[in-house]
DNA sequence: CTTGCGGTTGACGTAACGTCAAGCCGTACC
DNA sequence: GGTACGGCTTGACGTTACGTCAACCGCAAG
């Protein structure tokens, strides 16, 4: 039977004499000989070995997945398929990290008055660029940049209100919500009412029921909104969008 | 000055212990003193530093770079715009990636005629799925199927035959090239247009003057295909690539 | 006998920490 | 006064897949 030295082999496949060491080092393919002073020799079977094995590292695989599926321990579909998942997730991050650093780029090289101040007033500075690009991808950019205009075309004493009528909003809502009032009493939809105007003004545009409840949904599901509501008051934003909810199914 | 603790920084930053004094090893962010037994303590301005810091991080730059922009060596600009190039670079190999596993798994799936074998043939056989995920890209899904069903249908001994004629036209090719035939010649475009005529039969349609001119580019421009070529005759991918752009050209 | 070729075995470095292990300081308790 | 304990410290190793030396070894040619 022909035998192949390292040599030959790092030809043939491509790979160095180092990896074919670091692929005996961990077990994952030994040469069939070592004679002659420690000289290793590969045979067809592990040339074909190989060949699967650098296969499955061109597809992302890690060594010791591989490892399991040539040594037929591992179906190698199931762990194509998991390897996919994977990617995918992967992909969808880089996806929202690059949304990120999109909007962070353009805060540097915008002015001080960009969006997210007013959008996200009180939140920390710097998850300011994760909002505006969260923003885009749940209203798209046309909404973001409307925004940015209006804002920019108020007042300046007006823009600088912004955070203190927030503020007074979630207080008119906090108070109704310790005096016991449903979220979709006349009381509450009242001040939602008053929500809803203000955040059609900031955004330029009166907000679809769908566009609405989205951000809603914002308000609960993140982390940083919640904390930020429920600091007025407990389990505020769960009752703000209830009162969204319901102000955009019946009003809008 | 108001300083704090080791414990009260990882409260009010979720950072760990470790990751500060990891932090302070490579210098990128050290304490304002460590009195009484080691104990570390950070001031305002080591705050407002660890959060710059974190923000970066939570755009994915890495520690060495986020310490040039930090002692502002590099400006964050520049080095947010490098690293969004880097991120679209990331994002692509992922696509790639992510197309090859698919093909993969569908390979591993389907039965033994899928269509990279006829396509692809000759070439090595792990690598068909990147050339079936390739093809995908460069002609589209349902191109690649109506080949698959295209080659399918055909008569088992056709199929069988169909490396065969790829060697027929290739050898046609060389004999020309090493007559000194130019590539737009008559005789050459006689061979092209059989070539063109197999292909369209494999296909199952006949090719767009883009697509075969897409084609003829995958020849040269990937190596393996042009090593499989160049091992009929040598520069025999880029005499086909040329007969190929011509016929385009002219007859299409 | 020396040089050179072709290969070998360690061993360290990579990025950003996690995870022990061992130890030290001050305080409360006995 | 000893001691247990909490809070924090400094090493040091492990993680992934090798690259990159450094030191060395067997064999053949000059």
């Amino acid at each position: 039977m022909r035998t192949w030295t390292t040599t030959e082999v790092t030809r043939l496949t491509g790979v160095t004499s180092r990896t074919l060491r670091h692929y005996d080092a961990i077990g994952i393919l030994e040469p069939v000989a070592t004679g002659h002073g420690g000289l290793r020799r590969y045979g067809e079977a592990e040339l074909l070995r190989l060949q699967r094995i650098l296969l499955l590292k061109r597809l992302g695989l890690r060594l010791d997945v591989i490892a399991e599926i040539v040594d037929g321990a591992l179906p190698e579909a199931d762990a194509l398929k998991r390897h996919a998942e994977q990617l995918d997730e992967e992909r969808e991050r880089l996806d929202r990290l690059a949304d990120t650093v999109a909007a962070t780029i353009r805060q540097l090289e915008g002015d001080q008055t960009m969006t997210p101040e007013t959008w996200f007033d009180g939140l920390d500075a710097g998850k300011q660029a994760e909002y505006e690009a969260e923003a885009r991808r749940r209203w798209g950019d046309a909404a973001v940049d409307a925004s940015d205009t209006a804002v920019r075309a108020m007042p300046e004493a007006e823009r600088r209100a912004i955070p203190a009528k927030f503020d007074e909003l979630h207080r008119r809502l906090a108070a109704l919500k310790e005096a016991g009032e449903p979220a979709d009493s006349a009381a509450v939809q009242a001040v939602v009412a008053d929500h809803y105007a203000f955040i059609a003004k900031l955004w330029g545009t009166a907000p679809t029921a769908e566009a609405y409840s989205g951000l809603a949904a914002l308000y609960t599901d993140d982390p940083a909104f919640a904390a930020t509501y429920d600091a007025v008051a407990e389990g505020l934003a769960t009752y703000l969008r209830a009162g969204m909810d319901a102000y955009a199914a019946a009003s809008l």
